[in-house]
This record gives C-alpha cells, sequence and structure tokens, in this order.
RNA sequence: UGGGGUGUCGCCAAGUGGUAAGGCAGCGGGUUUUGAUCCCGCCAUACGGAGGUUCGAAUCCUUCCACCCCAG
C-alpha cells in the first residue's frame, strides 16, 4: 500500500458505496491502524426495480459491522439532482452525450460529500477508486492506478485541484483480483458481489428508456450521407456519435451487408446522420477543441505532447496539446480518433499522471478541413 | 386485365428437384462506475394461397392473389 501521508491518529472517513472496492480501501486504512469511519451516500431517491440503493445500503452496513467500525449515512440526492441530473438532461436536450460520472465526482464525491467527511471530523477522505495520488514537486498529483484496466482517473480528472491533497486512494496498488482476494480472506461478505456498472444512481435499465422518461420525442428522418432517407428516429437526444444498435434499420436494395452507425446529428433539420462499416474514416477525428480545461497539476500554457483518452478505458493516444489564451485546449492525435463526441471529456495524461481535461466542444473530422460549429 | 417481371424470417438476400446460406435489424449474455464501441449466443418445420407431378419440391405443372414495369 502507499505510505499514508496522515498520521495514525488521524480519523479517516471512507466513502461505503456498499461494493467490494470501497469495502477494501477501509480494510486497509483499518488494518494500518487508521481511526476509519464509513460514510454512506444516497443520491437518488427514486425507490423502482432498477435502483439497488437499499440492498446497497444494508451490505455498506455489513461491512461496517463486519470490520467493526461507525458507519454514516447521508442523503445528497437533492444535490445530485441540481448538479448533475439537470447538467444531464440540458445536455442530452443540446444533442450532445454528457458524462455524468464525471461531474458527479467533481461536485458530490469529491465536493459536498468531501465536506461532510470532513465535518464528521475526518482528516482525510478516502474512496475505493482505482487511482493513486502522489506527492510531487507542485503537490498532490492524480496518477493512474497500476491496475491500468480499471484504472478510474478518467473519471476523477474533473476534481478540484485542491481536494487532491485531502483524499485518499487505497486501491492504487491493487487489481481488482486482489482486492477481491483481500475481502475474501477478511471475511467480507461482499467479496464475491458482482461488480456495478451503468451511470451511478441509475444503475443498469436500459438507457433510453430510462431517458425518455425525462425527455420528450421528436422523431425525424435518418438519413445516409447522401440524404437519403432509411428510416426514422425518436429524438436526436436518444443517439450518440459512432452508436450502432437501436437504428432499427435493416437491409436496403443495393447497400452493403454491413450495421449503420450514427455519423453525425443535424440539429436544424432534425436528422440524423449514419453510415456503414466502410465508411466509418468519416466518423474519425484529427482533432478536438475543448472547453476550459480543468487542472490536476500546475497549469500549463503553449504546446506540449502529451496522452489523451477521450473516453474511459481507452488506451492513452498521443497527442499534441496547445493550451489557448482562455484555457481551452486544442488537441490535436497522431492516430485518428474513432467518434470523438462533444460532451464527453478529453483527459490529457503525462507519463502516467492526469493532468486535467476538458469537455470536448467541437471535433474536427478527418475529411473536414476547419471545425464545424454544427458538429 | 395486351406484354413482361417479381413474390423466401421485420429488412436485404442465397438457393432452379434432395430435404431453407449469409448479412442487417431484434432479443439475450459478456466486457464496462458515462453514453458508445467490441465480443459471444439465439432468431423461418418454412419459401404469397390452393391444387397437382414425384420416393422427395422453395425449386416442375395448373390455377388464384398481390405488387412492379412497359405498353395504354
Amino acid at each position: 500500500m502507499a505510505p499514508m501521508p496522515a498520521s495514525r491518529s488521524d480519523r479517516i472517513i471512507v466513502g461505503l458505496s456498499g461494493g467490494v472496492d470501497s469495502a477494501v480501501a477501509a480494510l486497509l486504512l483499518r488494518d494500518a491502524g487508521y481511526e476509519v469511519h464509513g460514510l454512506y451516500m444516497n443520491n437518488w431517491d427514486d425507490e423502482d426495480s432498477y435502483c439497488t440503493g437499499a440492498q446497497d445500503y444494508q451490505d455498506a452496513r455489513a461491512v461496517a459491522r463486519e470490520l467493526g467500525i461507525v458507519l454514516h449515512r447521508v442523503n445528497f440526492a437533492r444535490e445530485y439532482r441540481q448538479q448533475v441530473f439537470d447538467y444531464l438532461l440540458a445536455e442530452y436536450r443540446a444533442g450532445r452525450t454528457p458524462n455524468p460520472d464525471v461531474l458527479c465526482n467533481r461536485y458530490i464525491k469529491f465536493g459536498i460529500c468531501l465536506d461532510y467527511a470532513a465535518r464528521l471530523g475526518g482528516a482525510r477522505f478516502a474512496t475505493g477508486h482505482y487511482a493513486r495520488r502522489l506527492d510531487t514537486a507542485d503537490g498532490a498529483g492524480l496518477y493512474q492506478a497500476r491496475d491500468r484496466a480499471k484504472d478510474q482517473t478518467y473519471f476523477l480528472h474533473a476534481m478540484q485541484r485542491d481536494c487532491l491533497s485531502r483524499v485518499l486512494f487505497p486501491l492504487g496498488e491493487l487489481t481488482k483480483q486482489e482486492a477481491r482476494e483481500r475481502a475474501r480472506r477478511a471475511g467480507l461478505s461482499v467479496h464475491a458481489k458482482p461488480d456495478s456498472s451503468g451511470i451511478c444512481f441509475i444503475g443498469e435499465r436500459p438507457f433510453a428508456q430510462f431517458l425518455s422518461r425525462y425527455i420528450e420525442s421528436n422523431p425525424g428522418p435518418i438519413e445516409d450521407l447522401d440524404g437519403h432517407v432509411l428510416g426514422q428516429h425518436r429524438g436526436l437526444p436518444f443517439y450518440t456519435l459512432g452508436q450502432r444498435a437501436g437504428l432499427a434499420i435493416g437491409g436496403a436494395r443495393g447497400r452493403a451487408e454491413e450495421p449503420w452507425y450514427v455519423a453525425r446529428k443535424d440539429q436544424p433539420r432534425n436528422a440524423l446522420i449514419v453510415l456503414q462499416r466502410h465508411e466509418q474514416h468519416r466518423l474519425e477525428a484529427t482533432a478536438v477543441s475543448t472547453a476550459p480545461l480543468n487542472w490536476l497539476s500546475a497549469k500549463r500554457s503553449g504546446s506540449f505532447a502529451a496522452q489523451v483518452r477521450l473516453r474511459h478505458r481507452q488506451p492513452e493516444q498521443a497527442a499534441g496539446v496547445r493550451i489557448e489564451s482562455d484555457g481551452r485546449a486544442q488537441i490535436e492525435f497522431e492516430q485518428r480518433q474513432r467518434a470523438a463526441t462533444p460532451g464527453q471529456f478529453a483527459v490529457i495524461y503525462e507519463a502516467g499522471r492526469c493532468l486535467g481535461g476538458g469537455a470536448i466542444e467541437r471535433v474536427l473530422l478527418s475529411n473536414e478541413a476547419r471545425y464545424n460549429p454544427a458538429a
């Protein structure tokens, strides 16, 4: 385990989700001699068949009991709704594809929840994220987890930099397999609980179905690159760039026997433009421009070479980054990037350190000479 | 109602006497703390309807129906 910067008498608050990872985080800190309190956070109030909140809380209680630690509980549903969910709906309505978990980490987990942990007397706030926090010459830095396949820094890149000095990621040096093994050996009842996926607190329900509860349908044509109508869509917000499933386009006379993918959204005409597999070069970007970056290191200026991810779990892509005077970034990739999507985040790395990132605002496709404002 | 053509899974489409390819879509699962991508599995006792020939027909014959095209 990484050296603990806090003194052993300090109280550490661990965000307990009811899953394996946060349980092991608490286990490691307890075994290292800290006074550990658990904090279960409820971010979503709807109780329906997809909401696992009730079970997760019971699991968190079991973990606390098994570890012999105090468990606190707090409800941030109102804040989540205002700072994450409203953003998500606004982005979808605007035709972009938001990443709510990035905002959840910035505003909820490492925002108000971090403050709440401090009020509980926590000198530090720890979570079960697969990431590493290391001290550097310019302060605490966020580094990728040793288990690169599980690395979650993509989701953490937007947290405020000054929060880094107050957080701990005890799982940063472990693989998922090792974490489960530790849980099993410690007799934690959640050791075999399946990994969760899907938007936190919304769950694994069919996503378009969930969205349709909040976003009105607005049907329009599905067209190929030449403007031939191939079908009808339910509303531009229900699709994202590069998406294959859900288009309901079958075979067409004289067309290749290939699946169709979303190429772009024509907002003024409410048309969804699609293409086939052999045309996917039209989905490839050479560069993206971002909103002003959030920095987790000393602010950079000018141009520099870096590695960039456009989505979680994507291997780092070699790129040139140019910082504009307004804080925005122009990122030019060595390799073309498939389905770079406005609303998602470009996250910048350098030798395993997450420098920060920003929301993708515009995408420069490989067949375009300049940014298309409608992109 | 002259001539020609076509009717095979939701869509496209092989198969022209030997016991229904494939792709797309869809559904299910895997991977995944976003949305996607990707991977795996399932998916026509049935060939527009009805008769007939044959050991055996989607494939041959008769007839009816539907649609398309050219003539009108």
